[in-house]
DNA sequence: CGACTTTGACCCGCGC
DNA sequence: GCGCGGGTCAAAGTCG
């Protein structure tokens, strides 16, 4: 990655807890009742920038097709092959592959073809570990650093083919126990079995080794206009009421608070499965 | 040797 | 139009 920083405010205000300015009144109600209850629970639950750009179409902008050939195809083409002058190949072979990419990509905008973004959502979680295993294989394509925190975020793909399920991973700069993890996109695959060898020893899945965390996840999703948690839990493609897809490793007796009885209206929308006994401490 | 990580370069969209 | 920042690419390096 470049040495560019990244801003951090945003990283500050999805650390900040006690967000919710917002909220309509009947909405903040309900996230004060969550809080209460997630609090006595162990479990935190928050909204993250309900104003945040993450799906939001984009504007795009017109094409311009300005793009200088003059440095790249058209002056390399003048040129000849000279034979063992293989680096000057190279080079061009180079500047034409960057050329083509280019090309490609103005050509899907031409189409109308916009970037697409998966919802997404993103939990908090201490952790000593900054890629927590969730039960899916992941390969590291990007780290940059952050603006105004000490600590890069790394970004991930899915390595199962045709699942292009990312997740980006960073910690938050004013609490670095907290590890904040974005996922975009939902796995059209199962959890392939974790490589004991190669999965950290940190986040092995032995309930010894869970004590890496302290049960607290915050969800959220950074879709705009998400404003009640059966939208949220909607906008995460029911991970908040089917977390396993998502976290399968984490499932029970490792989420325990994620759990909660059918029939207690909005809870159950987040804590599908909670036992009665659970309930009863509120 | 394949899978994975690292990292500089690059592209794109947005705000000014 | 320009600069900035987020996100991605891809070559090189590392590891088992």
């Amino acid at each position: 990655m470049s040495g560019r920083e990244v801003d951090g405010d945003e990283l500050s205000r999805r650390c900040d807890f006690s967000f919710h300015d917002d909220l309509s009144p009947t909405q903040r109600e309900r996230h004060d009742f969550m809080r209460e209850f997630l609090d006595e629970s162990t479990l935190t639950m928050d909204y993250l920038l309900p104003g945040g750009d993450h799906g939001a179409a984009r504007a795009s902008t017109p094409v311009t097709p300005n793009f200088s050939m003059s440095s790249t195809s058209a002056e390399l083409g003048g040129e000849e092959d000279s034979g063992p002058c293989s680096k000057k190949k190279e080079k061009m072979e180079e500047e034409d592959k960057k050329v083509s990419r280019r090309i490609n990509r103005q050509a899907k905008q031409k189409l109308g073809e916009k970037r697409q973004r998966e919802p997404r959502f993103a939990f908090m979680t201490k952790s000593k570990v900054d890629n927590l295993e969730d039960g899916y294989r992941w390969r590291k394509y990007g780290q940059k650093a952050v603006k105004n925190s000490g600590y890069p975020r790394s970004y991930y793909r899915c390595t199962a083919q045709k699942c292009n399920v990312k997740k980006m991973v960073e910690r938050c700069h004013r609490d670095p126990t907290t590890v904040i993890t974005t996922y975009e996109g939902k796995h059209n695959h199962h959890s392939p079995a974790v490589n004991p060898i190669r999965s950290s020893p940190a986040v092995a899945l032995a309930p010894a080794n869970f004590g890496h965390f302290d049960h607290r996840v915050m969800c959220s999703s950074g879709n705009s206009g998400i404003n009640d948690m059966h939208q949220l839990n909607t906008a995460c493609g029911g991970f908040l009421s089917n977390p396993s897809t998502y976290l399968p490793s984490l499932t029970p007796p490792y989420l325990p608070q994620l759990q909660v009885p059918a029939d207690h209206g909005l809870l159950q929308d987040i804590l599908p499965r909670m036992s009665h006994s659970d309930i009863k401490r509120l």
